[in-house]
DNA sequence: TTGTATGCGTTATCAG
DNA sequence: CTGATAACGCATACAA
C-alpha cells in the first residue's frame, strides 16, 4: 500500500533522487520544484517506510524494553518514565513482555536486534553465561533494569541493602522493639536466588542485628499464616512488620484485620515498592518510595548517551526515601 | 552488525538462494549441503534481519498496539491479554503510548505502518473525520478498544449503559432506597464527552428513574465534597453511591472514613473497572467487572483473523458481571 | 540440486 | 540543480 518515492517521482516527472532532496532538505534544489513535490507528498498522503530507511541508515530510532509484565504497577510506571524521556528524542519505544519465560526473552532480543532498534532496556531473567555472552555480541546498547548481573553490563537500580537499612532505622526510630521482615520465597524455580529480595533481608537483618532489638525473618508462600501466628503465640511487645514489598503488605493488613488486629494500635507495618496502590487508604501507608519513575528517566538517559557514543557511568543507584504515613 | 545470508554464501561457496533454502526449506537442496550451511549458520549466529525480510515480504509479523498510558491496571491488563494472543500466533507485539495527545495518537500510527505493522490495535482519543479518514487509508487492519467512535471501525468494548442498569438492579435488589452516582466530569478539554462514562450515566439514571427510587447525580472534580455534602444534608435514608471508576470509589471510601463515615455501615457504595486494586481490602469492594482480559483476547482475536483475511462481527461487546463484595 | 536476476523503498555517491 | 546507479538484506521466479 501507501505511496512511495518512486511513485512522487513518476507523478512529479523528476527522479527519485530529487524526491529525497524535497523531503529531507539535503543538497540543494529549485524551491519551485521543492514546493510542488512536498504539495504532492502532502495531497497523496506520502508516509516513508520506516523499514527501507533503516535498512539503508542502518538507525531506526526505535529502542526496545522487554519486560516481564505489566501486571503490577512497578514495570508501568517505569515504562511510562522511559517512553517519556525516548520521546523527547524523537525515539520511538517498542515494549514487549517476556513473561518470566527465558526462551521467549531470548526470542524478544532476537527480534528486536532483527529489527534495527538502536539500543534496548531489558529486566532480564536470563543469568547464565550463554546469556551474558549473547547481551554482548548484540551489537547494540542495552541498559539493564535492577540489579548487576553481569560485569560488563550497564545497569539502573536501587541500593536495596542500603534501602532496607534505612528502613529499619526508621522504624527503630519509631519506638519499636521488635522487628520482623515479610518476605517471599527467595529462590526462583530454578534456584536462582531473587538477588533483590535477598539484599533486602540482608540490609534487614544487619541493621535489625546491629540495634540489639528482637527480629526475625518470615519467608515463604504461606508468609500470612506465619505472620498471624507470630502476633498471636510469639509477640512480646507490639510489633512492626517491615514487608518486602507493598503487595504482601496489603494483604497481611487485610489479614491481620479480619483477625482482629488493627493498625497501627496492634501493630506496626512498613512496605516497599511505593507503587502508589494503597496511598489513598486510611491508614496512610508507610513505605519505601523506589522512585521507580527515576529509575525509568536515569535508564532511558543512559541508553540514549551510549546509543550517541557518549561515556555513560557503569552503574546508577537510585537514592530512596521513606513515604512517612500512619501505620508505625 | 551480524552476519547476513551475503557472508553465510560467501563462506559455504554457495549462492544466496541456497542460503535461503537450507535456512526455510523452500525448495530442494542437497542434505549435506543443507547441514552444512544450517551449521554455520548456527556457528556464526545467523540472525535474519526482519526488516529486510518484511521490506519484501510486505509482512512484518509485527502488530501495534496505541494506547494512551499505563497509569491505571486497566490497559496493562488488557495488553497482557493481548500479549499472550498474539505471542500464540506468533505475533510480536508492539506497544505504545500517545500520552492523550493527538497529534503523538497520530504520529505513532504513521510510525507503525511505517514499521510494517500487519495490524493495530487502538485506543483512540482523536475523534474527527480527518482522523477516521486517515484509519481507512492505512492500509491495514485496525481494532478500537472501548467506543465505535467511527462508523466502519471494528472495535471491541462494554455495553456501558447496560452494565450500569444492571449495577442499579444489583444496588436496589440490596434494599437501598436511595442512590448516588459519582461520575468525572463528563467533557474532555475539547469539550468532547467522554462517551463511556456518559453512558454509564445514562444507564444509572434510565434504570434508577423506571425504579421510583430516589436518586441523583454527581459530577465534576469536586465530586468528594458533594458526596459528603449529599452525605451531611440531604441523605434521607442509608444511600447507596455508585461510582463511576473503582478509584472513585477508592477515595470515597477514604474521605468518608476520614469524616466518620463507615461502609456498610453508614452508606453503601459500588464502584465500575474492577481493576483488582481494591480487592485484597476489608470490606471487600463490590464493583462491576468488565473483564478487561476478555476485552483483550477479543481485540487480539478479531485483529488476528483481520490480518488473516477472516470475516469477523464488526462490534463485540463484553458482558460484566458483578462482584460480589461486602460494600454494600 | 543450484545459481542468476530482480525487486522491496530508501539513502548516498558521483556524474552531468 | 538534477539524474543515474548502487547499496542495505532478503526472497523468489526463472534459468541452468
Amino acid at each position: 500500500m501507501g505511496v512511495t518515492t518512486k511513485d512522487l517521482a513518476r507523478i512529479c516527472g523528476v527522479s527519485r533522487a530529487t524526491i529525497t532532496r524535497a523531503l529531507y532538505g539535503t543538497g540543494s534544489i529549485r524551491e519551485e520544484t521543492r514546493q510542488r513535490i512536498l504539495d504532492t507528498a502532502k495531497e497523496l498522503g506520502y508516509q516513508p517506510d520506516l523499514m527501507a530507511r533503516s535498512l539503508v541508515m542502518r538507525k531506526s530510532r526505535m529502542i526496545g524494553a522487554i519486560v516481564v509484565d505489566l501486571r503490577n504497577q512497578y514495570f508501568p510506571k517505569m515504562i511510562d518514565a522511559i517512553e517519556k524521556r525516548t520521546k523527547e528524542s524523537s525515539y520511538m519505544l517498542n515494549i514487549s513482555l517476556h513473561e518470566d519465560d527465558k526462551e521467549e526473552e531470548k526470542k524478544l532480543i532476537r527480534a528486536m536486534v532483527g529489527y534495527h532498534a538502536d539500543g534496548l532496556i531489558l529486566n532480564c531473567i536470563n543469568k547464565d553465561e550463554e546469556f551474558e555472552n549473547m547481551l554482548n555480541h548484540l551489537g547494540i546498547p542495552y541498559v539493564i533494569l535492577g540489579y548487576k548481573a553481569f560485569k560488563n553490563s550497564h545497569t539502573v537500580g536501587v541500593d536495596e541493602y542500603e534501602a532496607t537499612r534505612k528502613g529499619v532505622e526508621y522504624i527503630l526510630e519509631k519506638g519499636y522493639k521488635e522487628l520482623v521482615f515479610v518476605v517471599p520465597p527467595l529462590y526462583d524455580a530454578d534456584g536462582i536466588p531473587n538477588i533483590g529480595h535477598e539484599y533486602r533481608r540482608r540490609g534487614f537483618v544487619d541493621e535489625a542485628g546491629k540495634s540489639g532489638c528482637r527480629y526475625t525473618v518470615i519467608y515463604g508462600r504461606d508468609y500470612l499464616t506465619q505472620a498471624l501466628d507470630y502476633m498471636r503465640t510469639k509477640a512480646m511487645s507490639k510489633p512492626a512488620f517491615f514487608c518486602s514489598g507493598d503487595t504482601f503488605a496489603g494483604d497481611l493488613i487485610n489479614a491481620f484485620g479480619q483477625n482482629g488486629y488493627l493498625v497501627p494500635n496492634d501493630y506496626g507495618i512498613m512496605g516497599y515498592d511505593k507503587v502508589g496502590l494503597y496511598q489513598n487508604f486510611t491508614p496512610k501507608f508507610t513505605t519505601v518510595d523506589n522512585h521507580v519513575e527515576q529509575m525509568g528517566y536515569a535508564a532511558a538517559d543512559m541508553l540514549l548517551d551510549m546509543i550517541e557514543g557518549k561515556e555513560v557511568p557503569h552503574d546508577i543507584k537510585i537514592p530512596i526515601t521513606i513515604v512517612e504515613g500512619q501505620t508505625l
